[in-house]
DNA sequence: TTCATACTTGGAAGGGCTTCCACGAAATAG
DNA sequence: CTATTTCGTGGAAGCCCTTCCAAGTATGAA
């Protein structure tokens, strides 16, 4: 039914060792024997088997990457420079989007366990001391990207800096009243940003108001509680919740993601107010369409991130690069319409 | 090294068939000898290996996406519906992108004798007869989205009715002169599109111009060859080559996909033409971004076509559902800014 | 009590590959 | 021309499961 190895053997009439030399280049193999493997290969048409290579090579060519629910263009850029890298150096990709962010040790103890994967990509996600670990001893290659541990290779952004930019930005601007959307307290870089931003206030004595303060966890319907809180409807919510103190509201905004600052940028049209006069805004992310909605904010580069991350990791697999990593890639401010820079 | 089912077996004091049989609940065990089982499984941390049940069983629990070149924010709504389904069922995702159109086929073929997945998903893409016969023969369960072949499951959108629509659409706002940014015409979307585009204007007795009828093809720098054309830079491109033509430009273009009417739009400011005033423009795809740009566009449920199309593969991988599928999904002009409807 | 029937259970075979060991042939050295 | 090394090759064993067959045990009927 399937061709195997065997069919292969029998019909160039040579043993079945012969064969998988021939598959594998091994160097061992006459070169006369070779062609002659490879023509009657090309005749059957015959294609290894992944799964039974898998389980004598006890390798898959494949890796995995975890993702934090699958929405949001920040991993979609950050996604295609993985697969980029991924597919040119013959690994498969496989996707893991984990809802709750309970559910992500259940993922990470079905990796190591099921072997199916030859490395991980973990994406703005923390990962436990234990189960660091455990990929350590498991000899399975793995790399944080948006996220640190100090024993794993880790991709990170300036996540405090770029928050601090932004905030200062928005400061120096003369706003006094500020306010900030951040996503789920879950993730690691909304709590970095978070700091950024208390820090920016304290660096100016401005006291942080938490009222204005919206981050997505304190939402109670579940539609929040299985993700991130990076989307449109979240950012939509948290600023129709800081809009309702109306007179008292804050004059500026610094807003965690680009696309929170989408949903955010409609709440405040909703009510008629104009951006940046009524209120400023500073996002994060840069993603594609902020040039377009004239989005001052933060821009880090994701699609770098993405082939960084794969290189290194399939580097990892093979051996060729044991040393860690650390790398920190810096944000950088992106002036344009929101924040009102331009209209001074 | 690692835990096998002999480990699990030696310390339960049964036979590995029995394990075997605890693990896939087979009814015909002991609820006695299952508990005992079941215990040490737990004890050992055992989990089968993917790789191994794969080869025994012939099947491996994962389904595979193939898709163009993994840009275009089409494709990632899509894969949002499918991944929800496809994961809710236990199922694991394995991501193909294709750049280069040739190169499809050898995927197919791939993946056809690698047996690594249980079931195929084709997303915009034309599959030949040759392939479609060898899926269904090989027993492989395959869908196409947003494509067609009359032996498979299908899952298509309104392609020429959509594009009727917007064109029809434009020539009633007074549009005589019109011409089209398409993507490349390896794409079956790309064509039907421009089928539609084409006898909208015959309808109304309009010459097609094929000055302004652009696609990707005729772009010879690698860079569009390697993918669909459905992106932001290609439409730059296709309208920068149109403005060219000055005076003699048209009045109203319709463009295949919201992407690329990003970087269209981008062309037209930077000649300091305004839309809809100088240029009406009418897009396809809808995609989250093209409400924040006012962009007049055919909108078509990703989403929904995702999910369809992840829970009738696997219904088709688990036998329950075998008759086949022919769903088309209708397309829905949504008027806004960059049409002019508003201006009248 | 005895025989037939139904449950449980153990374990060999098999799935397709890699890899290691062994062996004969060819090449090199003495 | 023989002794030694190298090269090229065949095929068994092993990777970890599932599944089928055979056998053992319990149950019920006669």
């Amino acid at each position: 039914m399937q061709i195997t190895i065997y069919d292969v053997a029998k019909k160039a009439d040579v043993g079945i060792g012969t064969v998988s030399r021939v598959l594998n280049n091994s160097p061992q193999i006459s070169p006369k024997t070779r062609e002659k493997v490879r023509k009657v290969i090309r005749e059957l048409n015959y294609q290894p088997s992944i799964m039974a290579r898998g389980l004598a090579r006890k390798c898959t060519n494949t890796v995995a990457c975890i993702l934090p629910s699958f929405t949001g263009y920040f991993y979609f850029e950050l996604l295609n420079g993985i697969q980029k890298v991924i597919s040119k150096k013959g690994y498969d990709l496989i996707l893991y989007s984990v809802d709750l962010f309970e559910k992500k040790e259940e993922i990470f103890k079905r990796i190591i366990r099921e072997r199916r994967v030859d490395g991980v990509l973990v994406i703005s996600m923390t990962i436990s001391d234990t189960y660091a670990h455990k990929f350590i001893q498991s000899k399975l290659p793995l790399a944080l990207i948006d996220s640190f541990h100090k024993d794993l290779d880790s991709i990170i952004i300036e996540n405090k800096e770029g928050a601090l930019a932004a905030t200062r930005h928005l400061i120096k601007l003369g706003h006094k009243k500020l306010g900030m959307i951040n996503g789920s307290l879950n993730s690691v870089p909304a709590k970095i940003r978070l700091d950024g931003f208390k820090q920016a206030l304290a660096e100016s004595h401005i006291e942080p108001d938490e009222r204005f303060i919206i981050n997505t966890n304190g939402f109670s319907n579940s539609e929040f509680k299985h993700n991130d809180g990076f989307n449109k409807a979240a950012g939509y919510k948290a600023m129709k919740t800081i809009l309702e103190f109306e007179d008292d509201c804050p004059t500026a905004i610094f807003i965690s993601s680009d696309i929170q600052a989408l949903g955010a940028i409609r709440a405040i049209r909703e009510e008629g107010l104009r951006i940046p006069n009524d209120i400023a805004i500073v996002g994060f992310d840069d993603i594609e369409l902020a040039e377009y909605l004239g989005l001052t904010t933060i821009h880090q580069p994701m699609f770098e991130m993405g082939t960084l991350a794969a290189n290194r990791l399939t580097e990892k697999i093979s051996g060729t690069n044991s040393k860690k990593l650390k790398k920190i890639f810096s944000t950088e401010l992106v002036v344009r319409e929101t924040c009102g820079a331009k209209l001074k």
